[in-house]
Formats: C-alpha cells, structure tokens, sequence
RNA sequence: GGGCGGUUAGCUCAGUGGUAGAGCACCGGCUUUACACGCCGGCUGUCACAGGUUCGAAUCCUGUACCGCCCACCA
C-alpha cells in the first residue's frame, strides 16, 4: 500500500533534532547502508499490476569501468524511478550486468594474457599468470569462460558500489546478469520456441564476418567508415584477343573471385558485350557481361566486376544472377590455397593462374591486394596507376579492419516480414523525447535482412542444439536435435542428447554440438523476460509486464530497443513496455562524445567525491530527455551549493518552528498557494518524463522563496508581531519546507533524507508525492478575492524588497547604519496595501519607517531614503 | 542521397504568437543571530540568415547556411 498522507503542519518537538552547523562531508556514507537496511527501495511483488512501475534498466557493458555518460543517464532513470514510488507505485528497478560477449572476451584475453582454445580440455587446476605474458596462453573453454566469470564479478562489484554512491534506488536483490543462469535459460527458451514456430532457421549463405573475431556479425553491428583507397581501372580481355574492357575496382585482390561483370541494362557503352564472355586478368578465368539495373553507369567505367563476395551488392547479383561461388577470403581474413583447373576452377591457363595466386596464398586482403596490383602492372593489364579515393567501408562496430563477406552456417531470427508490424508496434510506444521514433522507423524500414544470431565466440549463450552424426562422418544439418525445455539452460558442449551415450560424441553415427554461442544481444533483447521472471514466476510476470519504461541511449535504438520489441512482438504478441526514454549523450567541451580513446574520461567517483552525489546528479538531470549535454563540472557546482542551501534553509525553517498556528497572514498564503501551482506543474512535467523542468522549476522557486519569502517573515516567525504572526509563518514554513524537500527527493536524495530525517518520521523517499490540493486546503478562505488580494499583497511586498535593496546597494552603505525613512511613490491601490505587509517589510529590511505617497500609476519608485547617518546622494 | 535534432548574453541552456530570460562568468557593494559553501545590486543580445503569414514572430510556414547525429545496395 501507498505510504500515508504526511500532515502538513504541527512539528512534533521531541522528533526534533538539529545540527548545529549541517554539512553535505559524509552524507552518502551514512544513507547508503540506510537505505540498504531498510529496504526502502525494495519491489514490493504482491501489487497488482496496476499499481506496479517496472523499468527495462540498461544492462551496463561488463568490460572495463563506467564512465560519466553512465552517471548521466542512469540518473535519468532513477528520477522517474524516485517520482513514481512517490505516487504510490510499487517501482521494479533492477539492475543487470552485460557480462556476455566480446567485449568482456577482449578484456579477458588482455588481462590475463590468454585466448580460448576450444580444442583443448578442461584443466581444473588452471591460474592466470600475475601479469599477462608475451604471448598468449590457450586455455580451454570452460576455463577461459571461468576466467571470464571471475573478471566480471570483480568489475560487478565495482559498478554497483559506484551505482550506490550515486544514489540510485536500485532494488539490488532483483540484480541479473546476462550470462546468469537466469538470463541463458531466458535466451535458450525463448530461442527453442522460436525454432518451434519456425521463426528461427540455420542456413548457409554469405554473411558479414568480421576477419579477426572470426564470428559473424548481424546488420545492427555494422559502422561506416572513411578509409582511403584506390580505384584501379583493369583490362579484361575478349576471348581470341578481339578487344578488352576495362572495370573500376578497389579491391584487385579479389580478381580470381570474379565470377561475372555487370552492367547497366540500359547502358549503351556495353549492350553490345551483354551475354558475351571476357577473360580476367593474370587468372584467365572466363566470365560472362551481364546485365542488372543494380549497376550505376556512373560510377568508374559503368562496368563492375562482381566477385564472391566484395560486398553485399556482390551479394545480391550473385542471387538474382543465379552466379556461381568462387570464394578466395577465409574466415581468418586470408586467401585461401585454391587448386587451379580443378572444377569451379577453370582457367585457360592453369599453370600461370597458379603461378599469380600461390604468391596471394594466406596473404591478407590488403597485402594481396599490393602483390596482385604489381603482377597486373606487370603483366600490362593495370591501365594507369591508381587512383586514390576516400570511400566508406563497412566495419564491425567493435572490429578493426574491414568486414569480409564469407559463406557459413549461421542462425537467423525472422524479421524482415514483420517490418510492418514492428513498425506499429513503434507506434504503440510513447517516445520520450517524441521525435526519437523516426530512428526507429528509419531503421525498420532500412532493414534487409532477417537478424544472423550466431556469434562463433565462446562466452555467450550456446545454442541448446546438437545434430545427429551420419554413418559417413557429416553432420546432419537438417535434423537438429533440440533440447527439451525442462533441460535449459543447457550446454550442449558437456550434456548429451536424449538417446546417446557420452563416448557418441563426434563419432560417426553419434551427435556433436552446435559450436555457436548467441549474439549478445540475442540476450539483452530479453531483458523484460529476464526481469520479469518469464515461464519462471508466472505471477510475478503477470504484474510486472509488459512493463512501463525502457530508458536508453539513442544510439543503441536500432540494436536493444528494435530487438526487444522484435522478441516481445514474436512471443509475446505485445509491446515490451509502454514508454521509452531515450537519453543523450554527454559531449567534451569540443561537443565530441566523450569516449576512452579521446583520452578525456573522467573518473566518476573522483567526480562524485568532489561535488557530491548530489550535485553530480544535479547536473545530471539538468540534460533535458534525449538532449546531449556537455560535460560540465560548474554545474556540479552549482548542484552542490544547492543541496547546501537546503541544508540551510531547512535550519532555519526548523530552528524555531513553535508556536505553530493558522496559516492566516496574506503572504504566507500567498506563498503556499504559489508553492501548490508549483506542484502542480512539475507534477505534470515529471509524468511526461520532463524531470529537467521540474528541477529548473523547483529550483527558481526555492530560491525565491529564500531570498524573498524567507527574509519577509524571519522578524515575524520570531515573535516580533506577536504569537498569531509567528505561528501562521511557522505553519506556513513547516508545510513548504515538507513539499519542497518532497520535490527535491528524486534529484537531491542524500540531503533532503538527511533533512527529513531532522523532523520526519521514516525515509522520504517512500514519502507520498506532494499533492496540491492539500496544501491548498491549509488556507482557509479561498475565494477568487482572498486569493487575489493575497496574490497583490504578496507581490507588492516582493518590488518593495527589490527597490529598497536597489537603493541601499547603489548607497553602498554597511548595514550597520539604520534606514530611518524611505519613501515610496506608487498607484493609490497598491499603496492602500501596505499596512497589511509594512512590518514585515521594516523588519527584513531594516527600515525604521516607510513613508506612501501617490504617485506613478505603473509601478513603485522608492524617492526618499534617508539614513540616520547621511550618506552621499549618487 | 534520405531522415532527425540544433543555432538565443562570453559559457551552459530555458523560453513555441504578446515588453528577450536563468545560472555561471564579469563588475560594484554588504560579516545580515539559516547559510561568506552566504547576501544585495549591476553590465551583457541583429534570438544563424533570407523571404512569407500575422495587428504582432525567438516562437508558425518556406528556403539557405553551419554544427551534430541516425540511416542508405558508394563497384
């Protein structure tokens, strides 16, 4: 149940505690275990559904450190996180470690010095070295997956004790990571019922490879990249020495893959060679011209050699041409041995096409492509030399040289049917900030291809499949053996099918295993499954989804996002939540996003040892949704001062908090009656994920409301105007310091629990959302007329103060001479006002008497001011 | 090539039809019993540019420039 009502006024004074001098020093080291104890933060599963908040929180890369964009956005999270509890929701806020994948492989191999042998056996008495060696040691695969295991344990504990610095209301004992037992089950069932239902399939075709990781890779992976290169123009020759033509390439090296040119249809130039036969250069292979509208007369010489594969336009001529394979590039990157004259090998000169290619034979592209270029040159069927060129290349995101495109085996989820389906599944969402949609839709309707899943790595999810083995030694492809669902998770790699004995592996007329482990993203697309405990707690997943929030970073939308809402439309026939919450980036001065390799990280935890957590997060969530901000320490800054002020201020307010009474003296309502639209708005502003505007809106009428409001009743508060004066500001005090420290709990949570817990009963944070219609109702009377006299009363005090403050700064006296008379000019009706406020504004001001005169009908001018020691008149 | 966002004070940014704003920075002043980690005051603008709509445009429309991002079958 939601916490109860807070009451607003009264002041219990043996609750009471004050500190003599506040400060924020140790503040986070105090609340944390708090917090932590009290399970404050703890999901509550026995809600209904309706009354349950759930968040699809991003599963941070496990390989290294979390950097300041992490604080940014994950404090992005915790505010809408913190708003929601306070409405009364039962907020499921979990926390998960993307422990799975190559980025945690990479970090393994170089911190240990070893690499992944799948070959080798297990050694159970295995320890890394102290310090990585020279050369790599090969461990076997479950030993480098252990290895793996205990690296990301360590980092985990290190994520999470800077997460709870922090301050985020994570609910730590709903933590999963994706390589958690959890999450394979989660991936190898949802995967086995997928293959049931047939939108899973294995087939061998061309695929995106990245040479060094040897896996391949799925189209959301793929990055342009500006690299140099060189056009070469190359003759290819007409049988019996009738004439030649010449293509454009940048990649030579892939000439003995040539299987065809092509051309434009409606390409005059090369109609008349359309269905003919040229022959390629140092290989002597004979090839046909052919003719595709895919072919751009403009670009090179309007005539492209296609090759299996230079890249994904070779892809879909070899298709749609019906061309034969004759591939070259190996899973390592280098070119393969190839016997020359053997069938799909056929040449007019053997001899001489291997004399040209054993000089090629497990060289990588880029030097074969030096060596090819010099035979070509020599051999005189280089025209010219080349000609260099910028040009993008296609990169793995995370890979270091080029992609190559080669033939295997691989798993595909489908995808490209349901694009519009997946497009008004994006509909169904509402995008914060609104206009992030367009980069999902542009990515659906960019999409060419069913999603490749199969990563041939080693920490991941394996495939829960095994294949029979023939009596002739093959694999059979086609009869896969699935586990059943009660075995997940599985490791197909150490168990044994239903039906055959151990020793039958690898064996002719036994099984073997399916060696792929699943894209990581094949897992974190599951994140609401995994989080919601599918096919796990069905209670559980009943009232937690689909869920309410995925907050994320707007470059991973083609990624996480489309593949979480692919996976729940799949399964689940639904949306995987209702609202997405795309966060910016955080941009160095130079507006580049900060990353590692530009060598301007900043450390968080010396950030948040320096500003406090609550001013970091202060600056955090001055970066409006979906916005990019700059990193900026000042704001830290200014957070920092803020917080402090709150410490403050709330001395004040309940340093002599009795006598408590009726909030009765027109500015106090006035006040609480503009402290209530406040909540009002930012109460609107935070439902629709604005929490900046909240924060700026809060904040402005905080200080406000130190400057003016609390300086206007301090003389009164103390009893210079007597008990009723004193206890209508006490109440009134009391009240808009409850809701306003309220208001800051999401952003500010260390010292405003600090603040609570001077006066308050249990933690703020699980304090009810101030609700302005309570604070409304702590005055009395507010009919239309009371509420606007209150309004003028209060807003002619305020140009009061600002007027006599401006003369007294431009006198520049110290405050220790007295103002004896000032003397203000003003319409008859706001003069006719100040009886009502003269003793508040004499006391706050220091001002022995006012003196009123009619005058200007728009606005006030203070003409008299006297002090009893005269000053000089500017 | 397609799409999205941005361009407002020295800096970081609010402001979406009605007299251009905040914080920081800068300048001047003030020990004031909540706070010098403070307070008071001041200075600061062709709202990128050009057209258009309107009584009225930073705001709406059209176009341009520049910055950033996303996407694309670039031989």
């Amino acid at each position: 149940m939601s916490a109860p009502p807070i009451p607003l006024t009264g002041l219990d004074p043996a609750r009471l505690t004050l500190p003599e001098k506040p400060a924020l020093e140790g503040l986070e080291a105090r609340w944390m275990p708090r917090w932590e104890e009290s399970g404050v933060y703890r999901f509550d599963r026995l809600r209904p559904r309706s009354e349950v908040f759930a968040i699809d929180t991003p599963p941070p890369t496990v390989s290294g450190s979390l950097h300041v964009g992490h604080v940014f956005s994950f404090t992005h999270t915790d505010l809408i996180a913190r708003f929601q509890r306070m409405r009364g929701k039962a907020v499921l806020y979990p926390m998960g470690w993307d422990d799975n994948g190559l980025p945690t492989e990479r970090r393994v191999q170089n911190y240990y010095g070893v690499r992944c042998d799948p070959s080798l056996p297990y050694d159970p008495g295995f320890a890394p070295p102290e310090k990585p060696g020279k050369h790599a040691i090969a461990v076997s695969r479950p030993n480098f997956i252990e290895l793996c295991a205990r690296l990301t344990s360590e980092d985990e504990q290190v994520f999470e004790r800077l997460f709870k610095y922090l301050g985020l209301s994570v609910d730590w004992s709903m933590t999963y990571a994706t390589i958690g037992l959890r999450a394979q089950r989660v991936s190898q069932l949802a995967f086995v019922r997928l293959l049931a239902r047939q939108l899973a399939y294995q087939v061998e075709a061309p695929t995106l490879w990245d040479v060094d990781f040897r896996t391949a890779v799925a189209q959301a992976e793929l990055e342009d990249r500006e690299m140099p290169g060189a056009y070469h123009r190359i003759r290819f020759t007409l049988p019996a020495e009738t004439g030649f033509v010449e293509i454009e390439t940048t990649r030579p090296e892939l000439i003995p893959a040539c299987v065809a040119l092509v051309a434009h249809p409606d390409d005059q130039r090369y109609q008349p060679l359309f269905g003919r036969e040229v022959v390629t250069p140092l290989f002597g292979v004979r090839v046909p011209v052919l003719a595709h509208p895919l072919a751009d007369p403009q670009k090179g010489s309007g005539i492209a050699m296609i090759c299996t594969f230079g890249d994904l336009t070779d892809v879909t001529w070899w298709r749609e041409l019906n061309l034969p394979v004759r591939a070259v590039i190996q899973a390592d990157g280098t070119l393969q041995p190839v016997q020359w004259g053997a069938p799909g090998w056929d040449t007019a000169d053997a001899a001489r096409a291997q004399r040209h290619y054993d000089g090629l034979v497990r060289l990588s592209a880029a030097k074969a492509r030096s060596k090819v270029v010099d035979d070509l040159r020599a051999s005189g069927d280089l025209n010219g030399e080349p000609r260099p060129i910028t040009h993008a290349v296609k990169f793995y995101e995370k890979g270091d040289r080029p992609l190559e495109i080669i033939t295997s085996r691989q798993w595909f989820i489908r995808t490209i049917e349901f694009r519009d389906a997946l497009l008004a599944r994006g509909r169904e969402l509402r995008w914060h900030p609104a206009y992030m949609q367009n980069r999902f839709e542009n990515w659906v309707n960019g999409l060419n291809g069913d999603w490749c899943v199969s990563r041939q790595r080693f920490f991941g999810v394996p495939f829960p499949v095994w294949y029979p083995i023939g009596e002739d030694g093959r694999l059979q492809y086609d009869r896969p053996i699935v586990a059943g669902e009660a075995q997940l998770p599985i490791d197909p790699s150490t168990a044994v099918p239903d039906g055959y004995q151990p020793d039958q592996r690898g064996q002719p007329g036994g099984f073997a295993h399916d060696p792929d482990v699943m894209d990581t993203w094949a897992t974190s697309s599951l994140t609401p499954q995994i989080v919601c405990r599918w096919e796990q707690e069905p209670d559980f997943f009943a009232r937690t989804f689909p869920m309410d929030l995925r907050p994320q970073a707007h470059d991973i939308i083609r990624t996480w996002l489309f593949d979480t809402v692919l996976r729940s439309h799949l399964e689940h026939d639904s949306v995987p939540w209702t609202n997405a919450a795309i966060s910016g980036w955080v941009l160095d001065p130079d507006r580049k996003k900060m990353s590692k390799s530009k060598g301007n990280v900043v450390t968080p935890l010396a950030l948040l040892e320096e500003h406090g957590a609550d001013g970091v997060r202060y600056w955090a969530a001055s970066g409006r949704p979906g916005t990019d901000t700059a990193f900026d320490p000042n704001q830290m800054k200014v957070g920092r001062r803020l917080a402090i002020k709150v410490l403050n201020a709330s001395r004040f307010a309940l340093g002599a908090a009795a006598p408590q009474g009726a909030i009765v003296e027109p500015v106090d309502r006035a006040m609480i009656r503009t402290l209530a639209a406040l909540v009002e708005e930012v109460t609107a502003a935070f439902e629709s994920y604005d929490y900046a505007r909240v924060l700026q809106r809060t904040e402005t009428f905080f200080w406000r409301f130190c400057d003016d409001y609390l300086e206007l009743v301090k003389g009164r508060r103390y009893g210079e105007q007597g008990p009723e004066g004193a206890g209508s500001a006490n109440a009134a005090l009391t009240a808009s310091l409850s809701v306003l420290l309220r208001l800051f709990a999401p952003f500010l949570p260390f010292v405003t629990e600090e603040v609570w817990s001077w006066w308050q009963e249990g933690s703020i944070h699980a304090a009810p959302w101030p609700v302005a219609d309570e604070l409304v109702s702590l005055v009395a009377d507010n009919s239309d007329a009371t509420r606007e006299a209150d309004e003028a009363i209060y807003q002619w005090a305020a140009e009061v103060l600002f007027e006599v403050r401006k003369q007294r700064s431009e006198a520049k006296q110290p405050l220790k001479v007295p103002i004896s008379r000032v003397t203000v000019q003003a319409p008859l009706e706001a003069i006719r006002l100040m009886p009502i406020v003269e003793a508040d504004l004499r006391s706050s001001l220091r001002v022995q008497a006012f003196e009123a005169s009619v005058g200007d009908p728009r606005r006030i001018v203070v003409v008299g001011y006297e002090a009893v020691a005269p000053v000089e008149q500017k």
